[in-house]
DNA sequence: TTCATATCAATTGGATACAATTCTCCGCGA
DNA sequence: TCGCGGAGAATTGTATCCAATTGATATGAA
């Protein structure tokens, strides 16, 4: 009932703020699925506001990619066509990758202990097979290191990179897929720890690409089916 | 009174797009200064609606960065401090210089001409000494530029740090520093026509600082003066 | 004069009311 | 059976209204 994780700050956020991440959280951790629409009424009822600040937060959400927003026909859930979840993660690896340089030289010890942190509560997520969590905290970590470079714009883009990316797994995400892209992230705090942020670079280049490559583009996962995908594979269907 | 330029499109721009547009571009051509007050009430009546589209389009324009809204007291024009203009600038760097690459593989020989004569038309603006029309161009040379790349993420991001960065010129540019930072970008197509992304990767982090060292920093070019910044340059002020 | 406080105008935040559009489902006819 | 309208319900878009906050001005005491 109350705020899902992220702890409830004391009163520093403002009621659109509360029912901004409740949204976001909903979204990127995969309790709504993507293409579920979300009619003003029913939020406003939910979080006992009018629909007024509902659409300002709907609105702010659509900016973000999270939601589209259909002139008359209201905000659903973001469903990332396969062309968008590539274009997404090009831009990741493009923007991440050439923001090593930056955060190798800004890294600090402090940092790097406060990365290792994630790091192992990757592990630990990963142990106990809480997926969701897992994802959560490895987006997190591609966030705090981008954090890092002290660059607002580059690590906002990032977030809302980091958010549609969670979407695109929800969609196209294999189950065991992903395992083996979260482990090694200690493996490039290694690199930055040895100084060599050009090889840090190069992995992150890697990282994303298996990442990207451990997605299941043919066949959606969930939601409603991408109807034109499916029968595109199929040539001559018997009856029934 | 109609729209300034940029080309009345027939009716496909709804009225929040248009109004949007009209901000936009009032904004970014400098013809308001940054720190200008944009009172609802007032936007409302010159453009014929309600707050209520008045106040989505100032959340969007705020959402990217170009207007500040500050709860109960209204939005203004953004007025980047150093340190954003110094952020805004490395963010460019590191994305336009990394793009460079998958723009090189995407470039056509069609694009290529339409590149050339974006360039033809800085040249006429730079001989005319219209320094506003010089700096939109070059600003839609870097953006038609990264939309070779096909990639709409990171299309729209540079759309907004190029939008900021003629804030940026707005209130630290000076006068003339602009000029040799424009005339070259067709040495960037031409590095384009030899096939070296690698060079105009290069290419580019040199032109990105360039145009920010022909800022000045010290001294606000216009609106009200940053006090803590003019204070620290003072030692011991007499009396009066 | 100068500082503190109170009052009032101006502006924004949010809720509600109404208009416009879309969606659903039913009936009709080919 | 299938396709085509059409009426009504549901949902969104916009305007307006009222409350809350801010900023400015005036007033008074030290």
């Amino acid at each position: 009932m109350s705020s899902e994780r992220g702890g409830d700050r004391v009163e520093s956020v403002s009621r659109d703020e509360a029912i901004y991440r409740h949204i976001y959280t909903a979204i990127v951790e995969h309790h709504i699925a993507p293409g579920t629409k979300l009619p003003e009424d029913a939020l406003a009822e939910v979080f006992g506001v009018s629909r007024t600040v509902v659409r300002k937060v709907l609105g702010r959400l659509a900016h973000e990619g999270l939601l589209r927003i259909a002139r008359n026909r209201g905000a659903r859930v973001a469903a990332p066509t396969v062309g968008e979840a590539r274009g997404i993660f090009e831009a990741r690896r493009i923007v991440e990758c050439a923001a090593m340089h930056p955060v190798a030289v800004a890294l600090s010890a402090a940092g790097l202990r406060a990365l290792r942190r994630i790091v192992a509560e990757e592990h630990e997520a990963e142990s106990a097979g809480d997926l969701r969590q897992l994802i959560r905290i490895s987006g997190e970590f591609h966030l705090r290191l981008m954090a890092i470079s002290a660059n607002e714009p580059l690590t906002e883009f990032l977030r809302q990179l980091v958010a549609r990316s969670s979407l695109i797994i929800a969609m196209y995400g294999s189950p065991g897929g992903r395992k083996q892209g979260c482990r090694d992230h200690g493996a490039l705090l290694d690199l930055f720890e040895q100084g060599d942020a050009e090889r840090a670079g190069e992995w992150m280049d890697e990282h994303l690409r298996a990442v990207e490559s451990s997605l299941n583009f043919r066949d959606r996962a969930d939601g409603r089916p991408n109807l034109r995908q499916i029968f595109a594979a199929i040539d001559a269907p018997e009856s029934r």
